[in-house]
DNA sequence: TTGTAAGCGTTATCAG
DNA sequence: CTGATAACGCTTACAA
């Protein structure tokens, strides 16, 4: 059995709250007690019960970290990120990998909401999820839209998918195909598709975009890819939601013989450090990921503090010039 | 405040006895309290508190990940791979990054051995760290070899190592050079470069290695990759330790306008999916990552019922046949 | 400087 | 079928 607070006590021959006292360096004691008290400790191997401490203080020093994937390179880095500045706070994390599955992600919170968080970092994408509400827990959303009370921190999505338009358009493209997320979806990443719609008609181009469900493997991922060159023998553009999709989309192109960028220019999205470095070659509209953590970790900590914080925080994104566009 | 056990069976006019009943579902009871309960729990948006529950049952149904980094496609979707069995089992998982940091891996351990996790999976690679024994913890080890108590899971990396090696001669490479990890470790992914030196000796071929560490930022492995050409202009054959690095080197190898695979042939290590789907061209070992979280798992759940388990289990690798060699 | 006792929110035993 | 009560392991008033 694990030795507990008790046995300690009697080993040393003082009482638990001494014990106690000695492990929290609260209080006055004399320094023959402390070392009396950590020999037993020593002795007996103690460690304290960490979640006897989490009911009495309620407070688990555990933050839930809910998100679609963390083998995406953009989730796994943003994801890392938490969690080492988290760390550095005194804070574990719970992971939790939504696959953006509603029953998973519902499940999720049900759990950590009855007192297993301290608090929340939301980035999955479903909707309808009211449970958000209900709680005073400290939540902050990323690039997600939940509700009034919650905080969203997002890159400037616009800005990216006009940006990344844009740089199509003067490259010479014309017929520019878009990919997003699913339709149905209320998020900040749908400004992407916006900010592309419009740049598109500005410039007299005709927008077409295809939807690609998060969670489908990546046989059918490419099954919808190949589509496009099949419905488009023409395009000589792509916007590619995330990078590992426009790199996905690179694949594909060399079987249908386009060459890049002769023959078809690609701006993917996300800009991850590791896709930075393992394919530089690739034009992309960078998030800047570390300063999405420090902002998201700024707003938790305000909400954890009872302070007051605004309901949407935008960072800037950039271009990574590759010479896929 | 939250409200707790006590204030919905005030509500309901019952015990806390018959609420918690009602809760788990277990014992006799009538329907009419079971619906005076429920109604009352509704009323007050009533959640269990998790922690009071842990501290009564001394089970957290949670599940310590340690890995060096989530945001390598090789761990991220390991840890996912983990992630998503444990959750189906009604474990939830903290993560760890330890980024191989010995005082952070401690520093995670210490924690969650005090009560915190019911089982730990570890895969980072630290030496000396001796607090893995004293504990009757439930642990499994991914790659990575601790003490005697605790098995290991692990893929073939010896016949890994080989088959790299010699895929690199039969393609014609002489002047073969292999990336690894620190050279103080002891991990079983040593035997690739067992294997790796043997292989090119049998073939009367002088192995050369260059040790990379782990958490070193991006910009100084460039800088040692840099070196790699720089030292030995002449090298026609990289076997790099992983995919991410060997990306890496197919880069700089650019840079010193050596062609892949006319002047350069490359072999990577890992072969995770986003990988093979982002960059098929890259002839890789890969490493059969669902199975070594299936057998993880199985024998964590051998060691969480307290029975006897092998203290090795090696995998079975294969090779991903790219254009890169 | 140290100890006693109550309490954190559950669950299970045992009695009714 | 239902209810007191102790227990899980720790912390902190309050007392001494």
């Amino acid at each position: 059995m694990k030795p507990k607070l008790d046995d300690v006590a009697k080993l040393a021959n003082v009482s638990k709250t001494t014990v106690s006292r000695v492990l929290n360096k609260r209080g006055y004691l004399s320094q023959e007690t402390i070392d009396k008290v950590y020999d037993a400790m020593e002795k007996l191997n103690y460690q304290p019960n960490t979640v006897a401490r989490q009911l009495y203080n309620k407070k688990t020093n555990i933050i839930g970290l809910l998100f679609p994937t963390v083998s995406n390179p953009f989730f796994g880095e943003l994801v890392e990120e938490l969690e080492k500045k988290l760390y550095s706070q005194g804070y574990k994390v719970i992971i939790g990998n939504s696959m953006n599955d509603p029953e998973k992600e519902k499940n999720y919170l049900n759990q950590l909401l009855s007192n297993q968080v301290d608090g929340l970092i939301v980035g999955t994408h479903n909707q309808n999820i009211q449970q958000y509400q209900n709680e005073n827990l400290p939540i902050v959303a990323i690039d997600r839209i939940m509700n009034q009370d919650i905080p969203v921190i997002e890159s400037d999505n616009y800005s990216g998918g006009k940006q990344a338009t844009e740089r199509l358009i003067q490259k010479g493209a014309k017929k520019i195909i878009h990919t997003t997320g699913p339709d149905t979806l209320d998020t900040p990443a749908n400004r992407r598709r916006e900010a592309y719609e419009e740049t598109m008609t500005y410039h007299g181009l005709q927008p077409i975009h295809y939807s690609v469900d998060f969670n489908i493997s990546y046989t059918e991922k490419t099954g919808i890819f190949n589509q496009i060159f099949i419905d488009h023998p023409d395009v000589d553009g792509v916007f590619a939601s995330n990078d590992v999709d426009a790199l996905l989309i690179m694949q594909i192109a060399k079987k249908f013989n386009k060459n890049i960028p002769e023959d078809l220019l690609i701006v993917g999205y996300d800009g991850s450090k590791i896709m930075r470095n393992m394919f530089p070659n690739l034009t992309t509209i960078v998030q800047p990921i570390e300063e999405i953590a420090n902002k998201a970790l700024e707003v938790l900590n305000l909400r954890l503090e009872k302070q007051e914080t605004l309901s949407e925080y935008i960072l800037p994104v950039s271009i990574w010039n590759g010479s896929t566009c």
